[in-house]
RNA sequence: GCCCCCGUAGCUCAGUGGAUAGAGCAUCCCCCUCCUAAGGGGAGGGUCACACGUUCGAUUCGUGUCGGGGGCACCA
């Protein structure tokens, strides 16, 4: 319907012989819906350049539109504002949409596949996940429904490290279990973990277990001098762990990446001597640096250190190499805010291979810190992890459902409070139950009705005639659009804000209506209308991995 | 000191440069003879942190100040 206002508007301007193409917001819906279903500020964008009078310039634009099916009227109003009425019929096209794409309504494909890389969570397997790789997970997993939904081709992809000092640490840690040596005596390592976890790996390791993860398989060897063999053990169980706690969240990845991987294939030497080639290095102090000032760095940053190993960029630059080499014009890391400072260096380390690669590749979402509250205070620690909240402590206490609706309902740049007594909640405090219930409540009745639904497509809507009527329709018309923002402002957040809109009409229009009547009309009307409500609530319910029950 | 994010109702938060800044919770009042009250309707509650700019128009953009958080190694 927005496509349909927007076509007419250019219409008119191109027969009165106005260029807007420089214009990026023709049409938006107003907050007030006295003031239409959509406006349009073109009149005021237009005034000054043209040296007119927005509202004589509205009035011209408004003779200029071509016929429409849709408009019940048009109108000037405020400063020069062009507000669109639309009639009935626009909003039955609506419901027969739904009808017609189900569970592709609100998708936006125009054909042709792109692709995509998201890479999220990316944990090193030193430990469980905790709350804020859940926030990863979450928002990730959702942006990746979203580029879906909007015609993308997504590779979903975890990037992990099992080499270098933190993993030095972890075969360390275990080591000092296997000795006897308690997380609390002054013999264990400084810098170890200390959690529970890592006396499960050392019983593990000694009783000689087999761990499978999603890609690999290493078998304990139970030797407990053996640090090499200690290491890949530890890797691969706490791998392991991290795919059960994702398949618990419900999140799959498509492709793993090693960071070791990328030393043994020669990929990190590759983009050395790319760099060197490039003539954006130099040594000094025994060590070889790159001039990422050129690139907008504000000091330059070593690449080789005076020891002979690499800093921890250089394996960065491989890495995003190798995605730009595998096809993906189109990247995005999801990541905690604690990785910004990286995203300039790993730029420039781009920009410095002199491939043409752009400069604003790859995208970075960020996503702020979470604090976890109970009863009004701040919970920090887990049994299992020692001194943070897992993901999985919230997905056993709260269900999976409520930990990512929660996760993915705020903006990602600001910081979330995570309430465990409001997700906790049954009642119409928390969101998620509000948005479950209002698809639960609707299926409720059509299974009371029990009539076919496919028969619904040839009812006629002509009944649906009131206030709470029409809300409900227009609320369904704006999904399509709000999927696609979503998906270019990468975000999620804006689908739970929806279906809690959403939700809140469809309560409105029930309170204040019974659907199963004697009027046979009215009643297939609103049948039809609240089954369309239902598919739109479960497709969003979906975009953001959240169950839709048909009964609570 | 430098860089990034945030500051909107008592609380948790929405808000494409647009019209009278919104929702939920909390507080107060009302609504089940009725398809799920896990619901609905209403009232009160605001210097959009502050200042100065840009603009026909700023909560939104820019600069600065003040708060809160995070990041600033030849660590990853």
């Amino acid at each position: 319907m927005k496509a349909h206002l927007t076509e007419l508007l250019t219409t008119a301007a191109q027969t009165l012989q106005i260029d807007t193409s420089n214009l990026n917001v023709l049409l938006e819906r107003p907050k007030n819906t006295q003031h239409g279903d959509f406006s349009s500020n073109i009149a005021m964008m237009l005034a000054k350049p043209l040296r007119q009078n927005p509202r004589t310039l509205a009035e011209q634009l408004i003779k200029a539109l071509p016929a429409s099916d849709y408009i019940a009227k048009t109108e000037i109003a405020g400063a020069g504002f062009i507000n669109f009425y639309l009639n009935n019929q626009a909003k039955y096209s609506i419901i027969r949409d739904i009808q017609r794409l189900g569970n592709k309504f609100g998708h936006n494909n125009n054909g042709q596949l792109k692709k995509v890389q998201v890479e999220f969570v990316s944990a090193n397997p030193t430990g469980p996940l905790h709350v804020g790789h859940g926030r990863g997970a979450a928002v990730g997993d959702c942006l990746c429904r979203l580029l879906d939904a909007n015609g993308w081709d997504v590779t979903r992809e975890f990037y992990y490290n099992d080499a270098g000092a933190q993993i030095d640490n972890l075969t360390l840690s275990v080591q000092a279990r296997l000795n006897g040596i308690s997380p609390e005596s002054e013999d264990f390592p400084e810098n170890g973990y200390r959690g529970a976890y890592i006396a499960d790996i050392a019983n593990a390791y000694l009783a000689k277990q087999t761990v499978t993860a999603d890609d690999m398989q290493v078998t304990a060897v139970g030797d407990i001098h053996d640090a090499e063999a200690i290491r890949k053990f530890a890797v691969a169980y706490l791998r392991n762990e991290q795919d059960l706690d994702l398949k618990a969240f419900q999140i799959k990845f498509d492709v793993f990446s090693l960071e070791s991987a990328l030393y043994s294939e020669g990929k990190v030497e590759n983009a050395v001597q790319t760099l060197i080639k490039s003539g954006h290095t130099y040594e000094q102090d025994d060590a070889l640096w790159l001039r990422t000032t050129d690139f907008g760095d504000d000091k330059d940053r070593v690449m080789r250190k005076s020891e002979g190993g690499y800093t921890y960029f250089v394996p960065d630059v491989a890495y995003h190499l190798e995605k730009w080499k595998r096809g993906f014009t189109r990247v995005i890391n999801e990541q905690g805010a604690d990785h910004h400072s990286t995203i300039t260096r790993v730029r420039a380390g781009l920009q410095a291979l002199d491939l043409g690669i752009p400069q604003a590749w790859p995208e970075y979402l960020l996503h702020q810190m979470v604090t976890v509250m109970r009863s009004g205070e701040e919970v920090k620690i887990s049994k299992r992890a020692g001194s943070y909240v897992t993901l999985r402590d919230l997905i056993e206490e709260v269900g999976c459902d409520a930990t990512r609706y929660f996760l993915a309902a705020r903006r990602p740049d600001s910081q979330l409070i995570f309430d465990i007594d409001l997700a906790r909640a049954q009642t119409n405090d928390n969101p998620v139950y509000y948005i479950q219930y209002a698809h639960a409540r609707i299926c409720s009745v059509l299974a009371q009705w029990g009539g076919d639904v496919a028969a619904l497509s040839s009812v006629e809507l002509s009944p649906l005639q009131s206030t709470h009527e029409t809300a409900l329709m227009q609320k369904l018309g704006e999904f399509p659009e709000v999927v696609e923002n979503a998906a270019t402002e990468l975000a999620p957040h804006s689908i739970a804000n929806y279906l809690k809109e959403l939700a809140s009409s469809l309560h409105s229009f029930y309170n204040e209506h019974k659907i199963l009547i004697e009027d046979d009309a009215l009643k297939l009307a609103r049948i039809a209308l609240i089954q369309a409500t239902q598919q739109t609530i479960k497709n969003g319910l979906t975009l953001l991995g959240v169950s839709a029950p048909e009964k609570m």
